[in-house]
DNA sequence: CCGATATGTTTACAGCATAAACATCTATGG
DNA sequence: CCATAGATGTTTATGCTGTAAACATATCGG
């Protein structure tokens, strides 16, 4: 009932198994649920069976926790958008965009932890897997091959996508699917000048 | 020293003077320095001079301050954008989008607040000063009268700033003003399918 | 002028992050 | 095979937090 079930190797050693993998699974559980403010480091060691002070063994405070937490998430969204650009096609800008946006609303304060404690680290995540990454290799395909086109084309997607979710996240508009094609399909944006 | 100067008319009558503004006017200052996360009640009460429980008779609660505060921020975004529209003259719709991302890299913690904790909420805020209505009004101009066609400009606007603005605050991207530019004045968004 | 009400204070409590000292398990080298 | 060092977990303690309850006082309406 307790079982860990993460992907590091050793089994179960020690004495608790694994606790930091405990931790951030607990932690990423808790996240389904409830906002990242009511994260707290006594409640996660209480669900997993150890004492309070038992998660500084393996994180020098709540902020590295997070930031764990954090970076899980993003990898998680690069995973969905590559799946989506996988199984879309000749559609994958568009494909990853939505994906983008779905893993937002589905996971909103992963989502939201992820982009505030993920603030200029490469630790550890393949740069490949990056949403910012993602987005620039299909722009580069959509361009055409023109280095600064596609830079900017992939800046503008990301900063479209990533205020949608946002703005529905926040509940300024509606989560919407029509919403969201509505502003990744629309043509309109900058056909001529404002 | 400890001078209120807040909009409010009575000057100074009961025991406080305007302990309600007083700590609004903290609380936002304290936001200038500081994340939302580390603002606290008790220390609000304490730069005021008040007792730690006071705060009570003014807000049910911190969201409720906290809010009170976030719309007061979306009152100055707001604010902003119109002054930059009227200074701009024709290339109002940009400068409203331009004035939106440097308000919110002016006021990182007020901005984040403002769309974190004014989720489907119309109290007192005059329509017309919100940042969507601000952007639909402009995008209506520009769109030539289509009511369809308007209402999904000002969203891909509204998100594009958004999302470009969350994305600098959040270090994912420099905070730089060319960047800027390259996302508000570009124009290859949508050019051709994609 | 008196009583009601708005405002502010004192006291209290539970929960939090975290530091320090202590206990125990495990692995490793003699 | 065993001692010992380091990794892991616990106990205890501190000072912060939000907020409830009871109390005090200042202001205003009658």
């Amino acid at each position: 009932m307790v079982t860990v079930s993460t992907s590091n190797p050793e089994p179960r050693t020690y004495h608790h198994g694994d606790l930091r993998a405990a931790l951030l699974a607990a932690g990423l559980r808790a996240l389904e649920t409830t906002g990242v403010s009511e994260i707290s480091l006594r409640a996660l060691a209480r669900e997993v069976g150890v004492s309070a002070t038992a998660v500084y063994r393996h994180f020098p405070d709540k902020r590295a926790l997070l930031g764990a937490m954090a970076l899980e998430g993003l990898a998680r969204l690069g995973q969905m958008q590559k799946q989506a650009a996988i199984d879309a096609g000749d559609q994958a800008f568009a494909a990853t965009g939505r994906a983008y946006v779905r893993f937002a609303l589905a996971n909103p304060s992963l989502f939201r932890l992820a982009f505030t404690h993920c603030a200029g680290r490469q630790d550890a995540l393949p740069q490949s897997d990056l949403a910012a990454s993602m987005l620039l290799k299909n722009a580069a395909r959509a361009t055409g091959g023109d280095e600064v086109a596609a830079r900017r084309y992939a800046l503008q997607a990301w900063a479209l996508v990533h205020g949608l979710a946002m703005l529905m996240l926040d509940g300024q508009i509606p989560a919407d699917e029509a919403l969201i094609d509505q502003v990744i399909d629309g043509r309109t944006l900058w056909k001529k000048g404002a």
